[in-house]
DNA sequence: CAGATAGTTAGGAGATGACCTAACTAATAT
DNA sequence: ATATTAGTTAGGTCATCTCCTAACTATCTG
């Protein structure tokens, strides 16, 4: 009930798509709006094909979309696509602090113990 | 101004670190608690040395630390370690939502949260 | 139509990643 | 003291990643 399972192979993909700097980047340029490959491309000292090596890993990855229109192709940040990375690190701080709530009531439960005890 | 930058290549190592089945899953496994290398590689059908591997890049990336204490070695989560994730996180989807004016005051408040380990 | 523009395909170099086995050191148990 | 346990080091294979250049197609513009 806490969570929604994923395909696994979806979060690697994600996590993976987000550990370059170059993608990072065209992620943050693009929310601030869709871009043209040349436009996403301007910032970098880098030839096309790479950059566009780059677009298709974040497509296949499924956090960009991209339509091509007369000879203009342009790439379009998918809403909600960090969710699943959302959700993983949410449920990691949940299981942590319920680790932590554990260790807190141990040691509530100690100090009782210790009143009663001395 | 808006964002207190952190090393570029941190952010890199943090999320490649992630984008692999076994390292999440051994961080899971240590939300849990502390374990000793051969604990971490019990679920695994892997060798050592490979678990090893993955041990020894979560520990590069931060996520992790651990010490040796007689041969046992003990691996342990990282508090906060996942902070500069979240805040990448966080920053993205604030300019998305076009809040751009209202950064600051988030990250202001974000870096006043308590400090957990998610 | 000619030329410029936007993107694509093909192929390859070089680095890194994820795994393995074999052989080793160091600590502990018998 | 010897055997067992825990981890480490060394080295090798195979796949993937990141970047490049060269050459190509398709679409506008003049």
């Amino acid at each position: 009930m806490t969570t929604m399972n994923l395909s696994p192979g979806q979060l690697d993909l994600l996590f993976q798509a987000l550990g370059d700097p170059t993608r990072r980047a065209i992620l943050e340029r693009l929310a601030r709006g869709p871009a043209s490959v040349s436009e996403l491309a301007a910032p970098f000292d880098m030839a096309l094909p790479s950059l566009m090596g780059h677009v298709r890993r974040l497509e296949e990855s499924g956090l960009v979309t991209s339509t091509k229109d007369g000879r203009i192709r342009t790439v379009q940040l998918v809403t909600g696509a960090f969710t699943p990375v959302r959700s993983w690190l949410d449920e990691q701080r949940a299981i942590w602090e319920g680790r932590l709530d554990r260790l807190d009531d141990y040691v509530t439960r100690l100090m009782k113990d210790r009143e009663d005890g001395s």
